[in-house]
DNA sequence: TCTGGGGTCCTAGGACCC
DNA sequence: TCTGGGGTCCTAGGACCC
C-alpha cells in the first residue's frame, strides 16, 4: 500500500505560517520575475483565480477583495520541505520524496503495529501540522496512481477531512467515477482533450479502454502502465530518497529575463551566472555531468515570431565529465556562440547539466589524451578540484554569488541586464540570521 | 506594459557501425 | 528500374509532472 501525502496550497502555506495577517483572505504566491500565479489559498481559488494565471491579469480582481500577492521564496519553501519531509521520515519505513510539497510512503505492513491506516494517516497529519505548520492531505492506494487519485479527491471534498484510503474494489470504482480523467496522475491537456473526443470523461471510463487503445494514444509503454495503475497493477515501486533529498538525472538552472536582451556579452552575462548556480548543485550532489545544453528563448506570445521559440544545442564533452565551473564554462562559451544570431530579440536562457555520474567511475580516457583540448589544466585533479571546493565554502559563508566569474559582472550596468523582478518577496525567515522573525 | 522554473520519460531522424 | 537489416549514439523536441 502506497501513501500520497501533499501540502496544500503549499508555497500560501509556507508564508502564512510567519505572517498569519494572511489567513483568511485571498493569497497567491507568483513566479519567478513575478509573472504567473503558481500557488492560490483557498480563498484565491474561490475567486476564479486559475493556476499559472499571469499576474497581470488577476491583478484587479485580487486587489478589490483586499488579496495578497507575493514572490516566490524558495529558501524559504525549500527549508519548510525539508522539515515536512523530516516529519515523514519519523512515521513511515520508507519515504520517496517526490516534489517539493509531496511524498510518498511506503504504508506496507503498518497497520500491524500501529492501528488502522486510517489512524496512521490523522497521525501523520496531525504530526506534520505540528512541527511545521503546513497543513496536508493523505491519500492510499494499492498503486502510486490510485493514491494519487485518492489525494486528489482527499483535497476536493472536505467531508473526508483530508484523507481517503482506496483499498477495496467498491471504494477504487466510487472513487474513479467520481474523478474527471484531467486530475488522473499523467493526463495533461493533450490527453485530456484527446479523451474528451472520445466521450471519455472519468477515470473510470479511462481505466476501460483497451490495453492497445491505451498503448495507441497515449504515450506507448507509459499509456500502458497508466491504465494498469488505475485498475490496481502496480508498475511502479517506491524509490526511497536518502537523507530526504532527491539525486538528481539532471540539473537545468534557466531564467526570464528582467528586460529583453540582444548584445551578446550580456546573454553571456546570463548563462555564466547559471551554470554557474547549475555547476555548484552538480557538485553538492557530488556528481559530475558528461553532458551540457544550452538554450535560449525568444518571445512566444510574440505573434510574429514562428516556433520554435527555443532553441538549443548540446555537447557531450569530449574531455570527460566534470563538474569544474570554469571548465563548464568554456565549453557553454562556444554552444552559446553556436546558437547566437545577431538582430534576435531574446527573454530567456538556461543550462542543462546531464549525464550525471560520481567521479572516477567508469571515465573513458581519450585515445588522445595529451592533445585534447586543455581548457583548463588538469581538471578534476589536485588544485582545480581545491580551487571549487573553496569557492563553494566562501559562497556557502558569505552568500550566494559572493565569489563568482568576472563574466557575471557588466561595469556599469546595477543590476545586472538579465536581473528579473521580485517586488513582493518576504524574507527568508528558516535560514538566514538576519531575516529571523522578531516577536515583541 | 506585464506571460515561471526544474524535473522525468519517450520518440524520431540522422550518422555511423557491422 | 532495381538499392538490406539491425544495431548504437547523438541531438532535438514534445508529452507529462509539480
Amino acid at each position: 500500500m502506497f501513501g500520497l501525502v501533499d501540502g496544500n496550497n503549499f508555497y500560501v502555506s509556507c508564508e502564512r505560517v510567519f505572517q498569519p495577517r494572511l489567513d483568511g483572505c485571498p493569497v497567491v504566491v507568483l513566479s519567478n520575475n513575478d509573472g504567473n500565479v503558481v500557488s492560490r489559498s483557498a480563498e484565491a481559488k474561490q475567486l476564479g483565480i486559475a493556476m499559472g494565471a499571469p499576474y497581470f491579469e488577476v491583478r484587479a480582481l485580487l486587489r478589490r477583495h483586499q488579496g495578497h500577492a507575493l514572490s516566490s521564496n524558495y529558501a524559504l519553501y525549500g527549508d519548510m520541505s525539508r522539515r515536512v519531509m523530516a516529519r515523514l521520515a519519523d512515521q513511515a519505513p520508507a519515504v520517496e520524496v517526490y516534489s517539493i510539497d509531496e511524498a510518498f510512503l511506503d504504508l506496507h505492513g503498518l497497520t500491524t503495529y500501529c492501528g488502522s491506516l486510517d489512524e496512521r494517516a490523522r497521525t501523520i497529519r496531525r504530526d506534520v501540522l505540528a512541527c511545521t505548520g503546513i497543513p496536508t492531505c493523505v491519500g492510499m492506494g494499492p498503486t502510486k496512481t490510485l493514491a494519487k487519485a485518492a489525494n486528489r479527491l482527499a483535497k476536493k471534498y472536505p467531508e473526508l477531512q483530508g484523507l481517503l484510503r482506496l483499498d477495496t474494489e467498491s471504494r477504487r470504482e466510487r472513487a474513479l467515477r467520481a474523478l474527471p480523467v484531467a486530475d488522473v496522475w499523467g493526463i495533461g491537456r493533450q490527453y485530456a482533450q484527446l479523451l474528451a473526443a472520445h466521450s471519455i470523461g472519468t477515470a473510470w471510463e479511462l481505466a476501460g479502454v483497451s490495453e492497445a487503445w491505451a498503448r495507441k494514444h497515449l504515450g506507448g509503454v507509459v499509456g500502458w502502465r497508466l491504465i494498469q495503475e488505475l485498475r490496481g497493477q502496480p508498475c511502479q515501486g517506491l524509490l526511497p530518497s536518502e537523507d530526504g533529498t532527491l539525486a538528481r538525472r539532471s540539473i537545468r538552472c534557466s531564467r526570464s529575463f528582467g528586460q529583453r536582451l540582444t548584445a551578446f556579452e550580456d546573454l553571456w552575462g546570463a548563462v555564466t551566472t547559471y551554470l554557474s548556480r547549475a555547476a555548484e548543485k552538480l557538485r553538492a550532489q557530488g556528481d559530475q555531468a558528461h553532458v551540457l545544453t544550452v538554450f535560449l528563448s525568444q518571445d512566444r506570445y510574440d505573434p510574429r515570431l514562428p516556433p520554435p521559440h527555443t532553441r538549443s544545442t548540446t555537447l557531450t564533452l569530449p574531455g570527460g565529465p566534470t563538474s569544474h565551473t570554469l571548465q563548464l564554462l568554456a565549453y557553454a562559451r562556444r554552444l552559446l556562440e553556436r546558437l547566437y544570431e545577431p538582430g534576435r530579440v531574446y527573454v530567456k536562457a538556461g543550462v542543462v547539466l546531464d549525464g550525471l555520474e560520481p567521479p572516477g567511475r567508469g571515465q573513458q580516457l581519450s585515445l588522445f589524451a595529451p592533445a585534447a583540448p586543455a581548457l583548463v589544466p588538469a581538471p578534476e585533479a589536485g588544485r582545480a578540484q581545491q580551487l571549487m571546493r573553496t569557492l563553494d565554502r566562501l559562497n556557502r559563508q558569505f552568500g550566494r554569488g559572493a565569489v563568482r566569474p568576472a563574466a557575471t559582472n557588466i561595469p556599469g550596468r546595477q543590476p545586472a541586464p538579465w536581473q528579473g523582478n521580485a517586488q513582493y518577496r518576504s524574507p527568508a525567515y528558516t535560514t538566514r540570521l538576519e531575516d529571523l522573525l522578531l516577536v515583541r
